[in-house]
DNA sequence: AGGAAACCTCGGCCGC
DNA sequence: TGCGGCCGAGGTTTCC
């Protein structure tokens, strides 16, 4: 579920609720979900004593700040964290509790259990899988035009599959290529290669105005995303062609199409994000040399 | 390189 | 209207 703006939101109200807060023990209910350590008692044992100096973003990964170590949690599809007094029954599809010495805990919820937790001592995280070959950061000062043309040009590849790469750019995800691909007027299967000066400027400033947008808008979600004080994004309200099939589009009116590139469902107006560049007159073809 | 399958469960939709 | 079953879901990895 949770692109880079859902997950600078959840970031956000982390830091209000339990930054601080010092864990007096963690329980694990769902082994899988515990990369590393690879044993999650040692995972669970590590985590004692430890106080939850911040928590920060790597693209779509969480990364929880304590005093000695620093835990990496992914939410893949739906992970959810929530807040909550321990007397409070624990709701179904819960796997990892942190129990705060405080009588409150954070609890990790995820139904489709897809979700992933590694910890490391501190400093070791971003030299480590999974952080370790994460690209460009978009909202970052070090996310210039040069940098992400350079980046992605060289790459034999239609655009839309490389904007999901996480090896690229990091924290984009299948809504925000749609609505960034469709900001700058470009189609999702144009070769990367194929991009003009224009084109992948266009591309740049999209991509940053619109995850922008989205996380001043607390971010989206299609079905309700809640963060740990259940509060809903407000961003799904401007999503200009996810989820729009058939419906007309804002700027022209044509109805928006949905198809499929590398696997994932995509959403474009085809006349917005043209596959070939109009031409201004029509050429005969019979005098072709 | 690129596609498909796999990891899971659930909700929506279709058809009877 | 009710129910069974198929399909797909925002992510990522792995296996051809």
């Amino acid at each position: 579920m949770p692109e880079l703006p859902e997950v600078e939101t959840v970031k956000t109200t982390l830091n209000r609720l339990v930054a601080g807060k010092t864990i007096a023990r963690a329980s694990v209910t769902l082994p899988r979900i515990i990369r590393h350590p690879a044993d999650p008692a040692h995972f669970c044992a590590l985590l004692e004593g430890q106080t939850i100096r911040e928590i920060a973003r790597r693209g779509k990964f969480l990364r929880f700040l304590l005093t000695d170590y620093v835990l990496v949690s992914h939410l893949r599809m739906e992970g959810r964290y929530g807040v909550y007094r321990t007397e409070e029954e624990v709701g179904k599809h819960t796997h990892v509790i942190f129990h705060f010495t405080d009588g409150t805990e954070l609890r990790y919820r995820d139904v489709r259990q897809f979700g992933t937790m590694h910890l490391f001592a501190a400093g070791e995280e971003l030299a480590s899988p999974p952080l370790n070959k994460l690209g460009l950061e978009p909202l970052d000062d070090s996310f210039t035009l040069k940098e992400f043309r350079r980046r992605l040009e060289v790459r034999p590849t239609k655009i839309k599959p490389l904007l999901l790469n996480q090896e690229y750019v990091a924290g984009l995800g299948n809504i925000y290529v749609d609505e960034s691909l469709f900001a700058a007027g470009l189609h999702p299967e144009r070769e990367a290669s194929s991009l003009t000066s224009a084109e992948w400027a266009r591309l740049h400033a999209a991509i940053v105005s619109t995850l922008k947008e989205a996380v001043r808008a607390g971010g989206s979600s299609v079905k309700s995303y809640v963060n740990g004080q259940g509060e809903m994004g407000m961003f799904q309200q401007q999503l200009k062609v996810y989820g729009r099939k058939n419906e007309p589009c804002f700027r022209c009116g044509s109805p928006i199409e949905k198809f499929v590139v590398g696997g994932r469902g995509t959403h474009i107006c085809p006349a917005c994000q043209p596959l070939r560049r109009k031409r201004r007159t029509k050429r005969s073809p019979i005098h072709a040399t």
